[in-house]
DNA sequence: TAAACTCATGTGATTGTATAACATTACATC
DNA sequence: GATGTAATGTTATACAATCACATGAGTTTA
């Protein structure tokens, strides 16, 4: 369970991911955001969606369905399917995670609050994903989308690569 | 099993998809520009490998890896996933088909040959997919990917949404 | 031509991902 | 405290993908 960033380190930058920060900080920091937003949208914020979101909060990786509810499990709540996968379209729903859909796998957003339609860059090496910036790209689709007269709802963007930090090793 | 466009009508363009155009030519034409394609690189293009085309090229939606299965086994071909999944794996490496991973489903390509990192349209509605342009986006993309050192090697873009003649539909 | 090799096809079994269907419980409201 | 709704829990199952291994078709080489 080897986490790139583990806690305990201090930079921090404007994008969460290929980079050290304090990791511990960054997890409470998100939890607390995600209480304070539920309680301003009367969203139901219960222990299983709570302990769901910080357990996609401790990887800055994508976690399956399945390791999620293994966690869940582990932490005492139901052992099937359905237990992960509701707690899971919570977060996903109000924007607290993100479906990486190349890796059927899901992460908790970076970026909570800020308006929703990410791209996601995800690193083959250390499968660390880092949300970043979709909307020039987004500007760019939606235009040759219009020519043929087809309304975007909802866009998808994963680019698989390779990081800095792995890139690094490699030549290294 | 509704094709929007069925077969027998005339119009082209150059985009395949929310358009009505001549379907029979479109499947006979993609399979002769694989089959020479294949002879041209010493290819295998096998019977179930060039029967698994024409069974995508058939729809212009993305079909799951079993409805694949179904139509490969109805025409004498076996009947365990592995024939499904090694038919398409080849389609899609050589750049025949490509992976909706929105759908964990596949479509024909509609551009063969050129030079590949589609985008994809997918209405919501009546399930069609078009392949289309990623070269701006990408390049947008690769820009803000480089800005974090992230280099990319595939791109993965799909956006879903109605297409123009369900919209019309819709709104009639 | 036969042996050896390679790649393709076929099968059964298994793993992983996701949802349907339904019973039960917790919570808010009246 | 009765009622309605949302959340949780369970079993079972559908859909997606891969493993492992046997067989077969086609070359290539001796």
């Amino acid at each position: 369970m080897a986490r790139p960033n583990d806690a305990g380190m201090e930079k921090s930058s404007g994008i969460v991911g290929f980079e050290a920060h304090d990791h511990t900080a960054c997890v409470q920091t998100a939890l607390r955001s995600a209480d304070e937003h539920c309680a301003a949208k009367g969203l139901r914020f219960t222990s299983v969606r709570r302990k769901a979101l910080e357990i996609l909060l401790q990887e800055h990786r994508a976690l399956g369905a399945y390791d999620v509810l293994e966690s869940l499990h582990a932490e005492g709540f139901g052992s099937q399917p359905p237990v992960a996968y509701r707690a899971i379209d919570f977060l996903v729903g109000n924007g607290f995670a993100h479906k990486i859909e190349k890796l059927n796998a899901f992460v908790a957003c970076s970026k909570p609050g800020a308006a929703h339609s990410p791209a996601f860059m995800i690193c083959r090496t250390c499968d660390l994903v880092v949300e970043g910036m979709s909307g020039p790209a987004r500007s760019v689709l939606g235009k040759a989308a219009n020519e043929v007269g087809f309304t975007i709802e909802k866009s998808i963007i994963e680019v698989e690569g390779i990081c800095c930090s792995c890139a690094e090793q490699a030549s290294a």
